[in-house]
DNA sequence: CAAACTGGTTTGCGCTACAAACCAGATTAC
DNA sequence: GTAATCTGGTTTGTAGCGCAAACCAGTTTG
């Protein structure tokens, strides 16, 4: 079966929606914590775990964990390749979406 | 579990690539073949078949099965409410990119 | 001390995208 | 004429994933 096209696929990584919400949070914020992404992505408290552990694998975004007091506190930062791998893949999209213009 | 935003998330069945890429073809050119499709989208002849099937349950394409001849030729179109729903899914996603900025 | 809240992780399941196997009919080779 | 090949697909099997629910450790409140 060839490949003729460039291929279209973006990173799938970043093309789920409750990830690309993450990211799309942690882009414009510098670093939240799980509350407040959980609140803003409307995820479960289990999706945004297992979201976030996975976009950490993928080096996309850093998971700091850290006590207030004696009140666990963890935070989330987006990493320079999170933010790369971010902008590669709205270049990519918006290729394809202007296409459809 | 609230939902403080107005929802992030696009429409699944026109997010996944391959089947974005299979309308985003039939947004341009109007009436396609299988062969055609299965080309340009570098998909396998199983998978383009399954995702084609789903689009025309959703009403997004219409598939029509015909002769030439002797040949058996599928021929493959966007719909109204396709064409609607690109649109739709297009504004969306580039209204989610451009907050990425 | 028990109940409830905070801040998460782990578990279980249903769906789905993918490739491979299959299949029917037409064509070509022998 | 019959066996192999090609065209044009569909069906099947499976691995992986997103989802919600269950669970859990520690803290605060009644």
């Amino acid at each position: 079966m060839a490949d003729e096209l460039p291929s279209i696929d973006p990173d799938r990584l970043i093309h789920e929606p409750g990830r690309l919400a993450i990211l799309a949070i942690l882009n414009a914020l510098e670093e939240v914590d799980f509350l407040f992404l959980m609140e803003q992505t409307g995820l479960t408290k289990g999706n945004l775990s297992s979201h976030t552990a996975k976009l950490e694998t993928a080096g996309y975004i850093e998971i700091e964990k850290a006590f207030v007091g004696k009140v666990p506190r963890t935070v989330y930062r987006l990493t320079e390749a999170g933010s790369e791998a971010l902008d590669g893949y709205r270049r990519h999209m918006e290729g394809i979406l202007n296409s459809l213009g």
